[in-house]
This record gives structure tokens, C-alpha cells and sequence, in this order.
DNA sequence: TCTGAAGTTGAATATTGACTCAGGTTTCGG
DNA sequence: CCGAAACCTGAGTCAATATTCAACTTCAGA
């Protein structure tokens, strides 16, 4: 089901991380591909990595067990094509959702308010970042690693703009990622039920009454 | 290692999770019994659940495989009792540090760098409480509601108390749980060269300011 | 229609590791 | 010093499943 949602991205990019010996070369290729990788999403998602099985993949996927491996090298193969495409999918629909906005603090908010409903649609991709940190490791520190950059340089932009106060912008950065993801798990993995705005507006005062330069109310 | 410094405490308590029939009745069987805790904790610190072995964690311990199980009723048991005990150690370390405090806002500088300190004194143990996501969930789950139930108290007492502005308290609290967690994670975990009251200030300054009803800087 | 490259198949292989158990050793109260 | 309870031992059982592979099918182009 989530795994549907992405689907379409999905198969645009694994060419990138797939040997190109395993790349598919024709449209029934493709289209298998494609239910593989689907499959293998909703298999990691429901299951976790280590009670997934290969065999439980392409039954889903509605193909035999040896299909495979005409498009992976390994389970580990996959799960790792999937952190990637999360990485791209969760970036790509926060900066849709915050592009035009001006400021940093109504950014936060936005955000923040993306990023659980981001979450929230693609539960079981969602739980298979949070796993890379015992199955690829160096996929999952990539994975923030990428993101604390990018929050870091917002932050020291939107300092420079006098737009917050100036402060230890990575530290920042690192702690605002923390407080949306355990918001993204408590508000939308474990439980999805309140407005995600509403989980926004709060931690957005929280955030604001932090950053904000001004000493009166600052949320824009 | 980081094993060794929990064990004494360790030891104190599994009785309450073991089955009744598996404690040790004799001075041999206690001391055997830590062995394997301390063991366990070690295997599955720097192996992960699924890449440690029973056979792992006797071999560290100096018994035989057959001996695990005269403790244990499974893998994932030893597991549990581990993560539970984690929680104890950690909020009783916490604590300790903060106790005495007179306002919120300096405990939470305190809190937050006792937790880093204790996080690099304790990475194995603290490595086993984040897989248990995928291992134990509800473990998981007890283990940050208990967390963030008393962290919501806190908040709701210095909000009577005039210390901290009011405002949503269970958001903040997963909020402020979720900023320690990444600070822990990249600041102990991942490296731990920085000095923990520096992340600690920095983090402290970011809260402070969000918490706080004065405009003025508010760091006790 | 023919051909071979691409794709598909699923039984077979090989490894791994949790858990059992029958038999030995240690401990300790009496 | 005895005997039973507690404890320890580690080879063996058993299930699971990642990965391989040789035979088979599809299909686009000649």
C-alpha cells in the first residue's frame, strides 16, 4: 500500500545502485522490477529485515524465488536501495511543502508538519530507515548525515538573515532532527490519530520561543 | 567493558523478569548468572540481536551453551531483561545528577549532559534499548513512555511553578526525548570527543529559550 | 518462422544457529 | 562424609532460508 505510493519513484532511480549486469533491459524487466522492489518494501516494512525472507518478497511480488536475483545481489542489496530511496522521497516532499515559504521559523513548522505526514503515509519505508541502523549502518548515518548538513545550512542562512539567533548551528540541527523524529514516531507511527498540525503548531512554539531573536511571539 | 561497569547493578534485578524457576539458588548460580548477563550485553552491544549467538555470549561468559538456557528460557528473553534494566540504570543515573537542582531549566542542561556521559559509558547497553525497537517492541515502547510520563510531570510541575511558560506538555516532552536521543547518538555513539557539557549547553540554550516566560536569557 | 538474448522458474544446496537432553560435576545441609 | 539438589556440559536435533543453477519460456528482430 505504501509501497504502491512510491512506487513510481522508486523505479526511476535503483539503475543507480543496481549492477548494471542486474539493470533490466526490457519492459517486462522493468515492470518486474518494479513489483520486486514494491514487494520488497511492504515485506521489510511488515516484517523487519531479519524475519523478512526473500521467499516472502517474491511471493509477493508474484514471481518465483529465483527472479531475485536476476535483479539483486543480495537481501542486504535491496533493503539498502530502499534507505536510499527514502532519503530522496522524505527531502524531496519536505522542500515541495516549505519551498516559498520565507522564514526559518514558519519553515520549521511546515516542516515538521510534511514531515509527519510524510511519515504517516509510508509507515512501513519509515520503519526501514530507522532499521538501517542495525542492518547498513553507514546507510542510516548517510541518510541524517545528508539531512543535518542541509538543516545546518538553513539554520546559519536564516541566522545570517537575522531571521533566528545566531547559535551552535549544527548541535541545532541534530537536536531539531531528534524532535522530529521521535514526534514522526509518536504522533505518526505509533499513533496517527491527532491533527499533524496540531503536533506541529505545539513543537513549533517549543522551536520558536528558541530561535526566535524577537522576544514576543514569534511564529509568523 | 561498558558491560562490566552495569553489572553490579544488573545482577540486583532480573529475578523479577526470570522465571521464578530459572533463578539461582546458590552463590555458583548468581555468579554464573551475571557472567552471561554481562556476556549478553556484550554480544548484543556489538554484534545486534541477530548477529549475536547464544554460543557468543556463553563463550564471553566462560560457560557451556547448555548453561545459557539453565538461566534463560529464550534469546530474546535475555534481550528483554537487558533493555529493562537499561531503563532503571538510566533514569536512576539521571537522577542522581539532578536531583537537588532548585529549577527546570538548569535540569535539563544537567539531565541532558548526564544522559550524554552516561550514553558514552554505556554504548553497548544503550545500542541494545534502540534495536529493541525491532526486537521487542513493547519493551521499547514502556521503556519511552515511562520516560516521557515522568518528563510530562516535571514540565507540568515548573509550569505550575512559574518556571517554564506553559504550553503543550506531552509534545514537549517527546520533543525534548527525541532532541537527546540524536545528541546521544551523534554526540556519544557516533563520536564522543566533544565534551558533554558543551553539547549539553548548546542544546540547553536552544530549550531555554523556548521554555522560558522571561525574554531575557533565561540559563539560570 | 527462426534465433538467441533476456527473463523466469523452483528444486536443490549449504549454512547457520536456536534449543534440547542425557549424563557428569559441584555444592551444601545434615 | 552422604545424598540430593543445583549446576554445568556440549554434541546432536531441527527448522529456516539465503543463494545457486540448469532447464524452460518469452519475445523482438531478421
Amino acid at each position: 500500500m505504501t509501497a504502491k505510493a512510491a512506487s513510481v519513484e522508486l523505479a526511476d532511480v535503483p539503475a543507480a545502485d543496481t549492477a548494471i549486469s542486474k539493470a533490466p533491459r526490457t519492459e517486462r524487466g522493468k515492470r518486474t522490477l518494479r513489483k520486486l522492489l514494491d514487494a520488497a518494501a511492504a515485506e521489510f516494512g511488515e516484517r523487519g529485515y531479519h524475519e523478512a525472507s526473500i521467499s516472502g518478497i517474491t511471493q509477493r511480488a508474484g514471481a518465483a524465488l529465483g527472479t531475485f536475483y536476476t535483479y539483486f545481489d543480495s537481501k542486504e542489496q535491496v533493503f539498502r536501495a530502499l534507505v536510499d530511496d527514502m532519503g530522496r522521497l522524505t527531502r524531496q516532499h519536505i522542500a515541495e511543502r516549505v519551498t516559498g515559504t520565507s522564514d526559518r521559523l514558519t519553515a520549521e513548522r511546515l516542516g515538521l508538519e510534511a514531515f509527519i505526514d510524510f511519515v504517516r503515509g509510508h509507515k512501513d519505508l519509515y520503519r526501514i530507515v530507522m532499521e538501517a541502523q542495525f542492518v547498513a549502518e553507514d546507510a542510516y548515518r548517510n541518510y541524517y548525515r545528508v539531512f543535518a548538513e542541509a538543516y545546518r545550512r538553513n539554520l546559519v542562512h536564516a541566522s545570517a538573515k537575522g531571521e533566528i539567533s545566531p547559535g551552535h548551528e549544527e548541535e541545532r540541527a541534530w537536536a531539531l532532527i531528534g524532535m522530529s523524529v521521535f514526534l514522526g514516531l509518536r504522533y505518526a507511527v505509533w499513533s496517527d490519530d491527532r491533527p499533524a498540525a496540531e503536533i506541529a503548531a505545539a513543537a513549533a512554539e517549543l522551536i520558536t520561543f528558541g530561535l526566535s531573536p524577537q522576544r514576543g511571539k514569534g511564529m509568523s
